[in-house]
DNA sequence: CCCTGATTCGC
DNA sequence: GCGAATCAGG
């Protein structure tokens, strides 16, 4: 496979939204996500809103055996990265149906996550007793601290001081972190379980 | 171990 | 230009 005009298109559209790159790879097909990587540092459009998780720190460390060869080469620099006008979704839902938004994947715009609060009656008491455990250890961030890789669990009441949201590391491809997670997708098949 | 992106370098 | 291998980290 090559990069084509519409495959390149299609890469910079999803590398726009936030998606990940093994999930463009995926999407375009034929490639690795090592290739996608490599393709969008070639365009120059490495850093994304927020910076992603790991990245703006990648050390140098030199090969083994094989790399005596040129000495250093100095490494250009900054690229702005400006836009990511408009987003258009396509429902795409998970194994069990869930629709996945990618906008709320992506970055927290201004407005308020706020995901719906589950009645705790619905929720299996390991989880909340999981979710009861993390808060004590959440980092407690406010609404502009949430980054793409914090927890957006909000806890408390957001009419009083006592507000804030979780924060700790998100669950791969999920707004939450494990315990968040946990109670905030509940399968079907279970919820049903659980209240008959 | 799952995943993420970043960098290097032979091709 | 390309991308596998490798690295650093959640």
């Amino acid at each position: 496979m090559s990069w084509t005009d519409e495959r390149v298109e299609t890469l910079k559209k999803m590398w726009g939204e936030g998606q990940s790159a093994s999930q463009i790879a995926k999407e375009l097909g034929g490639v690795t996500r090592n290739a996608v990587i490599g393709k969008v540092h070639r365009l120059g459009l490495s850093n994304r809103a927020g910076s992603g998780g790991s990245a703006a720190k990648a050390a140098p460390k030199e090969k083994p055996a094989a790399a005596a060869k040129a000495p250093a080469k100095p490494k250009p620099a900054p690229k702005a990265a400006a836009p990511a006008p408009e987003k258009k979704e396509e429902p795409e839902l998970d194994e069990n149906g869930i629709p996945i938004s990618a906008a709320r994947r992506a970055i927290i715009p201004a407005g308020q996550p706020l995901p719906p609060q589950p009645s705790a009656n619905e929720i299996s008491p390991e989880a909340l007793a999981k979710v009861n455990e993390v808060e004590k250890s959440a980092k407690k961030l406010t609404l502009m601290e949430l980054t793409e890789k914090t927890c957006k669990w909000p806890v408390g009441d957001p009419a009083t001081d006592d507000f804030w949201f979780c924060g700790l590391a998100v669950q791969q491809g999920k707004p939450y972190c494990e315990a968040h997670v946990g109670v905030a997708f509940q399968p079907m098949s279970s919820r049903r379980d659980r209240r008959r």
